[in-house]
RNA sequence: GCCACCGUAGCUCAGUUGGUUAGAGCGGCUGAUUCGUAAUCAGCAGGUCAUGAGUUCGACUCUCAUCGGUGGCUCCA
């Protein structure tokens, strides 16, 4: 008999051999029914798999994290054996479940393309497979013997993926007429799947790597049930609606333009005034924490960034220098602000008592990024940083660090962006040629980000290699309409710009220092931020925020006059306002703007025009009844106030 | 940059296996209507079917190239 003890520490025996299904079955048959696979002593275990000794087991079901990924991972060999059916000769890479479904890497045989036009018989293949409801069978193998395995089948990558394993430690799992190479856990049988969607097809590079072959990735989803992937594809369209590509288009908040150029947007007079509202928004925060806003060209001599190591770099990759004609002078398009704000640190001798020195800018710069990673405007080649470099002594970094956390935690609270993840981005110990600065600085910058988060008691994960080449960063990611990650926030603490620049600060012994440079953009960019900001508002802006606050609607012509004067009277005081002046009836003007979210509509007719008033509708049909214009001012200056100053 | 796919009016889309003057709704313009809280009526304009070559008696439809876009991969100061 083995004693097994569950979650609730509760602790029963059964047969040595049994099954976390046996178990699951001894327990109740309905949650038999719903274990996918289990955790044995905190290893991953097959709900198949005997079990010879006293431990710890948890369930997993299709309700938790483990169990979704066992599903899918049994997908990704699902659909693997249906490939191999309907293309023989194909070689498998790697094929693993992922946050929403699973792919698998393949190479198809004879150069043959899957498209689209395919996905369907792949589909009907795994279903058919599905249907015949074959076990996984897990077994142990010799690394000499699962060699052979892979080999005898040409499969080339598995036996590269092989090579690299420990002896002893090997697994394979058999469903059907279908080997893999897996640790697993699976799925007890193929039966388990009802429902698949082949959903895209992609090239990746073998191990990621641009220099390897690239093979072909095809992407999947699969449901327990039919119910849940139709849910998905509904779910999936609702997201597309909240893309800001579209909805940029809609609003007219920005455009691109093939004349233009690829990845360089053009803000439209509404998306700029969402821009500049942010930007005015974030400048009086950072006047509150003693930065000062400056200017900067947006190009500088190329020797600028040869100093701070950019143009080594980067330099090959980028928009290529711009030649002066007669004194052969070579100057690049901005692709960073930090040389030129490490120059305006230089102009003058700087005391221990000047810091920290916090220079601000939103500044545009300008990146040549590779034509296939271009997307709307999270990924351009103009943008605007909410940038600034902090020229701080070593014993402020903590506090200055933790400054730009509660900077960077206010504006997501005031926009409401709960779902982000804050990651440490640290150097790549094993790659330290990709790197500027000593062992010794890095290892000062990173400790000190990790003390900040911890102090801040953010809740972080750690990216091993997602360092800045000259110093680790404190990221803050935000998932976009279709789950996307994008970097918003960072700040980044640096030695090694103050070494190359050579700055310098005297300090209370009159000895010469060296300043630290903290970077930081809690937006990113404008323009990525947005774009996260339309997908995650769908378009519908704070009062604050939105480019039209209102709009007066005259019930008919004759009061256009009247309406006119109310919309100037409002935006005489800096409120957002326009009139619908079409000869509609009020019914269509007030559907037309309730389409476009417009907070506040300002109907006027006869009576508001006799007494001066307004008759005040908020959006989603709440009549607010009627008042002066000056009420109305009030109402929305309380309501921006509130959005600005939220209790708590 | 690499792989696959896509490109018809301002927007959303239709357009049979290559075969007459390429259609619709919304939007726009003009006229009528002057209206009280989610769509007034009528008329009109708008397209070198992304661009350029080629195949063909004939190309929106087939082929190639270029440009742009989409989903990934790689990259991301």
């Amino acid at each position: 008999m083995i004693k097994i003890t569950f979650p609730d520490q509760s602790v029963k025996e059964f047969e040595g051999g049994s099954t976390p299904l046996d178990i699951a079955k001894a327990l109740s048959n309905s949650l038999a029914k719903e274990v996918l696979s289990a955790t044995f002593n905190g290893n991953p275990w097959d709900a198949t798999r005997p079990i010879n000794e006293d431990g710890t087991l948890v369930f997993h079901k299709w309700d938790d994290d483990e169990g979704k990924h066992t599903f899918r991972h049994s997908a990704a060999h699902l659909m693997a054996e249906a490939l191999e059916q309907l293309y023989p000769g194909t070689k498998f890479g790697i094929g693993p479940a992922l946050e929403n479904g699973f792919y698998y890497d393949v190479e198809l045989p004879g150069g043959k393309v899957i498209t689209d036009e395919d996905f369907p018989a792949i589909e009907k293949k795994m279903m058919e497979i599905a249907r015949q409801n074959n076990p996984y069978v897990r077994k142990e193998v010799a690394k000499a013997d699962a060699l052979k395995d892979f080999q005898t089948k040409g499969d080339n990558y598995k036996c590269e993926l092989i090579s690299e394993l420990e002896d002893g430690s090997i697994t394979e799992y058999t469903q059907g007429g279908y080997t893999d190479l897996c640790r697993g856990p699976h799925l007890p049988s193929t039966g388990y799947i009802k429902a698949v969607k082949i959903t895209s097809i992609a090239g990746a590079y073998w191990r990621g790597n641009e220099n390897n072959k690239m093979l072909t990735r095809v992407y999947g989803v699969a449901f327990p049930k039919q119910k849940m992937l139709d849910e998905y594809l509904v779910l999936l369209e609702e997201a597309k609606k909240r893309d800001h590509r579209k909805i940029g288009k809609d609003m007219e908040l920005f455009a691109f333009s093939a004349r233009v150029g690829q990845g360089l947007p053009l803000w439209l007079p509404k998306g700029t005034l969402v821009r500049e509202t942010l930007t005015k928004f974030l400048a009086k925060i950072q006047r509150k924490y003693g930065y000062q806003q400056v200017i900067t060209p947006h190009i500088g001599n190329k020797d600028l960034y040869v100093t701070s190591g950019h143009y080594a770099k980067y330099g090959k990759d980028s928009f290529q220098p711009i030649h002066t004609p007669s004194e052969d002078e070579e100057f690049l398009l901005k692709p960073m602000n930090c040389p030129h704000h490490c120059e305006i640190y230089r102009l003058k001798p700087r005391s221990y008592k000047d810091l920290p020195l916090r220079i601000a800018e939103f500044g545009t710069v300008y990146r040549y990024e590779q034509s296939g990673e271009l997307h709307g405007l999270t990924r351009v080649r103009s943008f605007t940083q909410d940038d600034a470099h902090l020229f701080v002594r070593p014993d402020q970094i903590k506090q200055e660090f933790c400054n730009v956390i509660d900077i960077i935690l206010y504006i997501f609270k005031i926009l409401h962006f709960t779902e982000y993840t804050a990651q440490i981005s640290l150097r790549d110990p094993d790659n330290k040629e990709k790197y500027i600065g000593t062992d010794e600085h890095w290892a000062m910058a990173e400790s000190a980000i990790i003390e900040a988060a911890k102090e801040k008691g953010l809740n972080t994960t750690v990216e091993t290699g997602e360092a800045a080449f000259y110093g680790p960063k404190l990221d803050f990611m935000v998932k976009d309409a279709i789950g996307r990650k994008w970097q918003l926030g960072t700040i980044q603490v640096d030695y090694n710009l103050p070494e190359r620049f050579d700055l310098e600060f005297t300090g209370a012994d009159d000895k010469k220092y060296r300043p630290v440079m903290i970077h930081r953009a809690p937006f990113g960019s404008l323009e990525r931020f947005v774009a996260v900001l339309i997908e995650n508002t769908a378009g519908q802006f704070p009062l604050w925020l939105t480019p039209t606050q209102a709009v007066v609607l005259p019930i008919s012509d004759k009061y256009n006059d009247y309406a006119n004067q109310v919309a100037t009277a409002l935006n005489d005081a800096e409120y957002r306002v326009e009139v619908d002046d079409r000869s509609e009836k009020i019914g269509r003007k007030i559907r037309d703007n309730e389409t476009k979210h417009i907070p506040f509509m300002l109907v006027v007719g006869e009576k508001e025009a006799a007494e001066g008033q307004v008759s005040v509708r908020k959006q989603g049909k709440i009549d607010l009844g009627t008042m002066s214009i000056e009420d109305f001012k009030k109402l929305i200056a309380a309501e921006v106030e509130k959005e600005l100053n939220p209790e708590d």
